[in-house]
RNA sequence: UGGGGCGUCGCCAAGCGGUAAGGCAGCGGAUUUUGAUUCCGCCAUUCGGAGGUUCGAUCCCUCCCGCCCCAG
């Protein structure tokens, strides 16, 4: 399985010549399988590796819930794991900097009525601001991380980077990385852009690692049980009332426990009985509101985007057609995206359902694996 | 206290003599590096109450209770 071709691809994926012994990269190792397999096969193809383990809260040393990362067992994961593959291994605390950077942003937006992604606000901020400025401390001259998203030499002569949909497109996580910017890109390297997670935790087996089997991570990594609200509620409990349930005409059809609980297209957790089923329409954050509606009340077109990240060539006047992706588990859809004065507009010609502002808008140069990823924004209000 | 209609799971709603569809909500699970969506499973020994007819009633009859409408 680890065969010269891997290990080829490996140093194909890092694409800096010369010896790799003398090359430095720093790794960026969460405790699970995918940053470890990452973190082992750079350092089978030769490199210089460093392995760095962020500690970013702190549920107590108890906390060894299935899924989470960056605390407690999972430092402790990535530990052994450094040792076990044979690599100088750093954890770096920077708790307080992920609670005001990812978890206050998080919180806030909830308060907000919007629905946060903090694993963008964690890339764009903790990963591949702070740690990577701490790679190039230590002269790393990439930084790898095990995202499943590939990233290529332009190919120009200059140093500049692409990123792509990767192979594995049941793993893209490309959506979580559209704020990732022009110079991150540069340094970034992501060595299992090019692999399955099959073949990953093959790798992993075959390493004889210990977290082979571990499970995926999932859910809010900071919300040690799944209950986001409860830590919502903890941080800003006056900022956590009830309020009415109303239909589209504006008549109350119940109560809610608080608007933090909802998000754009949520269908359960309502609890109207009737005769069809109800989405979340609209949250009027101010009012404490939750507007709900049929399905078709979704469908939107238009979504303006906050926070434009553009990796394309210069957008100009007229529209741009790209293919744009609104929530993490759902294909891209064709679109077209222009500017109206300062504000990115993006138009989902097909109709979107359930886009939610506080997500991202994510678009590419087109479907499927190997697609460029063209950049994106956070969703405004429609 | 005249006439008509209705009362089936928390909600909507089929069944109208042969032994309780479905949807919504809820719960559980699968999926998911956010929140959702989606998918799968579970969810009325009982049909407003009491009698009666019948081999057998949610469906027929009687009375009672409660709604709604039209009249007064």
């Amino acid at each position: 399985m680890i065969g010269q071709s891997l290990i080829d691809g490996v140093r194909a994926t890092v694409g800096l010549a010369g010896d790799p012994a003398g090359i430095r990269v720093v790794c960026a190792m969460s405790g699970g399988v995918d940053s470890t397999v990452t973190a082992a096969l750079l350092k089978q193809a030769g490199f210089d590796v460093v392995g760095i383990t962020l500690q970013l809260y702190d549920h107590g040393e108890a906390v060894r819930r299935k899924g989470a990362c960056c605390a407690g067992q999972d430092i402790h994961d990535a530990r052994r794991a450094a040792s076990a593959i044979g690599i100088p291994h750093y954890v770096l605390d920077f708790e307080s900097r992920f609670k005001e950077a990812v978890i206050d942003d998080f919180v806030e937006s909830y308060l907000g009525g919007e629905t946060p992604i903090p694993c963008v606000t964690c890339n764009q901020t903790v990963k591949f601001a702070d740690l990577l400025a701490r790679s190039q401390e230590l002269d790393a001259a990439v930084l790898a991380t095990g995202h499943y998203v590939e990233s290529r030499a332009r190919g120009d002569g200059t140093s500049r980077r692409d990123m792509f949909t990767p192979a594995d497109l049941s793993r893209d996580q490309s959506y979580f990385l559209f704020a990732t910017t022009q110079p991150q890109i540069d340094y970034l390297r992501f060595p299992l852009g090019t692999l399955t997670k099959a073949e990953t935790r093959a790798i992993a087996a075959e390493l004889g690692l210990e977290v082979a089997d571990k499970p995926d991570s999932q859910d809010i990594c900071f919300v040690p049980d799944g209950d986001y609200a409860a830590l919502i509620r903890k941080l800003r409990p006056e900022g956590v009332a009830p309020g009415d349930i109303v239909d589209l005409d504006g008549r109350v059809l119940g109560q809610h426990e608080g608007i933090i609980h909802y998000t754009i297209g949520q269908r359960r957790g309502l609890g109207i009985g009737g005769t069809e089923p109800l989405y979340v329409v609209r949250i009027d954050a101010k009012a404490r509101r939750v507007i709900v509606g049929p399905r078709e009340a979704l469908r939107q077109e238009d979504i303006r985007v906050n926070g434009l990240n553009w990796l394309g060539a210069p957008l100009e006047a007229t529209p741009r057609a790209v293919y744009a992706k609104i929530r993490s588990a759902r294909p891209p859809v064709p679109a077209d995206i222009r500017l109206e004065g300062d504000a990115p507009v993006v138009t989902v010609r097909g109709g979107e359902y359930g886009v939610s502002p506080g997500q991202a808008c994510v678009l590419y140069a087109g479907e499927g694996p190997g697609q460029r990823v063209l950049g994106g924004g956070f969703i405004g209000r429609a």
